[in-house]
DNA sequence: TTGACAGGCAAGTCCACGCTTGCCTATACT
DNA sequence: AGTATAGGCAAGCGTGGACTTGCCTGTCAA
């Protein structure tokens, strides 16, 4: 589908997910600390939560609401449509 | 790289691939012919000139020229390295 | 050489989208 | 009760990039 292609076109929203990909289960305030630490992004929370909108609407990251905490997961199996969509010539 | 994934962003690059992986080879003029037809795209020649370019700087196009015709060619290789930046979990 | 055809270069327009700002709701702790 | 924390909503700003317009170069056929 178009929409994890999308979804991938931004550098910060593939930073979630490299960064959901080192330690998967993490809160939106989470987020921000390690982004702003290791990744070097200086975005506010709320632009974190948008880009979070978005990759989840993708399928890419799935959600799991406890209390007043929200546990985002990391989920690949979308990325398989890409490399479908144009299998290798043989 | 990232090249890769921001030459995925455009739908319109995303219709040249589909479209070269119907047909590979094809020059310029036959991509805006059958873009235009088949995909229902409604761009001008330099658009599409414009996407190739990005495209082959991705390495997802590679091209050879004979005479004055240029023509272009698919390769999906460098999709691989989407999967692999985010592995599946085990 | 003249014309048609395939393609390239450069500057300008325009709009989506990434990001911010400001305020609001809900859950938990004391 | 009051306060702090985790998150959401909505409107607005600004810029990158998609697309166009116009002109130029190179190749082939008459």
């Amino acid at each position: 589908m178009d929409e994890v292609l999308d979804a991938l076109a931004a550098p910060a929203r593939r930073a979630i997910l490299d960064e959901l990909h080192g330690r998967d289960g993490q809160t939106l305030f989470e987020l921000c600390a390690r982004l702003t630490m290791k990744h070097k992004l200086g975005l506010t929370r709320q632009a974190i939560s948008q880009h979070l909108a978005v990759l989840e609407s993708a399928g890419l990251v799935n959600t799991s609401r406890e209390g007043r905490y929200k546990f985002h997961f990391l989920d690949t199996r979308p990325l398989s449509t890409i490399t479908k969509r144009w299998p290798q010539r043989t």
